[in-house]
RNA sequence: CGAGGCGUAGCGCAGUUUGGUAGCGCGCUUGGUUCGGGACCAAGAGGUCGUGGGUUCAAAUCCCGUCGCCUCGACCA
């Protein structure tokens, strides 16, 4: 009775996966709906995921060379004009600031979607020689798009990320940092958030507004649909013209720099969320997870009991696990069923039994197993182990997922089908905008991204010869 | 912006067809018994029924207006 209580404060995740999203990100409070149509205020559980992102991912820029910086809130309107494509990309989805002081203003502010424009006005003053080249900064911000439908994490109104820019004395090297940072994003993916990501090159219809071109790094859902969950791109000369982002060369000549961007966003906890939940709520991988072990005392008030659970906490604290003791009054019950649903990883059950013979039971949150075999003594090694095998075995599960849910197609019907029943498609691609168009029209599939080889013969639309080998996919 | 649905206690809902004392579950408060998979008992607090007008002896319920939210279609990290 309680138990199917329980069950059913989240969706099922077979039958209702939209419903089973939203029920996690708010049930487990990781988030809860702003007063202003379409944000999400991140609640303390929710945020705790976000800052342990931001951590590896900040220290893996930095290693890299890149510094972090901050750049105004407010875009003069007149910056975001002055690259064609850009403005055009953006102008429907900008929120922009008429009144402030208590008086109309002389020019309109836009709140920041990105921030190529003002970086790039602010690269123009700060790059004046090749000695200046290159420079690569990053900053952490939240920006606003105001999109006409909205999800938690997925799509808001306003949200959190990070925005790399960079200027280069060359194409070649801007060209490079791009790649490589997609690299850098797909190794993230891979080691932090434990998912497996498809990366390459976006098509012309699906890059990024003012950019030469778009690389993006895509996770699979559960229910075969597409995120697209981190972009790079490479800019050529087109920002560095608009902003007049010019040095002197070695050989004295004056020339405009070469820029590149990347971003990643809260929308990857959404990715995380949809990537490993389950029927019981979330599945947090152990780098992100705010808690990684809960210990829960059974039968508290015996002797020795609680005494026994602070010990074993302040241990694993000192070997640098984010353990929680939940010496909350509920019952256990209450306690292993809350806990899961808020993805941590690990459980240690610590009652008299266990006291009396120097074992711990322990609970895996990915496998839902029950162990009592762990020495007390060992908790340390043995929780270290077990938190290293939940991240190669959930990787390995989304990883075989994926794998057996991308299938080749050759014609549009076959496309079709494979996308109905929640597969990414791989299929050849003439290169023309129309037969993109016609994949959209006919599946509501896009392409996600260009393969490294184009192995495809025939273009799934029209049969001309392929010119690229697309993963097409419905997406979010 | 096109189509559909919903606004009643903190949350989830019933009540509306056929007007007649404002209800249920969960949660919350207090006390007690519990504790190895969402425990139980007892007592208690909590609502101008989204909002404005109208009909009526009487409106959550009927009529007109209005606001807000959710889902699905065109754009996006």
């Amino acid at each position: 009775m309680a138990k199917d209580q329980f069950v059913s404060q989240i969706a099922d995740i077979e039958t209702d996966f939209p419903q089973w999203y939203t029920d996690v990100v708010v049930k487990t409070k990781l988030v809860d709906y702003g007063p202003v149509k379409g944000t999400m205020v991140i609640r303390p559980y929710g945020y705790a995921i976000w800052e342990n992102v931001q951590r590896e991912l900040d220290a893996r820029f930095k290693q890299t060379g890149v510094e972090n910086a901050y750049f105004p809130l407010f875009i003069p309107m007149s910056f975001m004009t002055k690259e064609a494509e850009h403005v055009e990309g953006f102008a429907p989805e900008v929120a922009v600031v008429t009144h402030a002081g208590g008086a109309k203003l002389d020019e309109p502010l836009v709140v920041r979607p990105t921030s190529e424009t003002i970086i790039g006005h602010m690269m123009g003053k700060w790059v004046e020689s090749w000695r200046d080249l290159p420079l690569r900064m990053n900053q952490w911000c939240n920006v606003v798009r105001w999109e006409k439908t909205t999800r938690p994490f997925l799509r808001t109104s306003e949200f959190l990320w990070q925005e790399g820019h960079s200027v280069f004395a060359t194409g070649e090297e801007a060209e490079a940092e791009t790649l490589n940072m997609l690299r850098l994003y797909e190794e993230f993916a891979h080691s932090v958030l434990c998912m497996p990501v498809l990366t390459g090159r976006k098509t012309e219809k699906e890059k990024f507004a003012g950019a030469v071109a778009t690389y993006g790094m895509e996770a699979m859902m559960h229910d075969g649909k597409s995120l697209q969950s981190g972009t790079t791109h490479y800019m050529g000369q087109n920002f560095a013209k608009a902003f007049g982002v010019q040095f002197t060369g070695k050989d004295g000549a004056l020339q405009h720099g070469y820029t590149m961007s990347y971003g990643v966003s809260t929308r990857l906890i959404g990715a995380l969320i949809m990537t490993h939940g389950d029927a019981r709520g979330l599945v947090l991988p152990p780098p992100v997870a705010p808690v990684q072990v809960v210990i829960v005392p059974i039968a508290s008030k015996k002797e020795g009991v609680l005494e026994a659970c602070n010990a074993l906490a302040d241990r694993l604290k000192k070997a640098g696990v984010r353990v929680k003791l939940d010496d909350s009054d509920n019952s256990p019950g209450w306690k292993f069923n809350e806990w899961e649903m808020k993805g941590v990883p690990l459980r240690i059950e610590l009652g008299p039994r266990d006291i009396e013979s120097g074992k711990m039971t322990v609970f895996r949150r990915d496998t839902l197993e029950k162990q009592d075999c762990y020495l007390l003594a060992d908790a340390e090694k043995a929780v270290e182990e077990l938190l290293r095998q939940i991240c190669e075995d959930l990787y390995a599960r989304a990883e075989t997922r994926m794998r057996e849910r991308i299938v080749n197609a050759d014609t549009l019907d076959e496309l079709l089908k494979e996308v109905d029943g929640g597969n990414f498609v791989r299929a050849g691609w003439c290169g023309c905008r129309e037969c993109e168009d016609k994949v959209k029209e006919f599946a509501q599939a896009t392409a996600r991204v260009i393969d490294k080889e184009n192995t495809a013969k025939k273009c799934v639309v029209c049969g001309k010869p392929s010119l690229h080998t697309v993963f097409f996919a419905r997406a979010y």
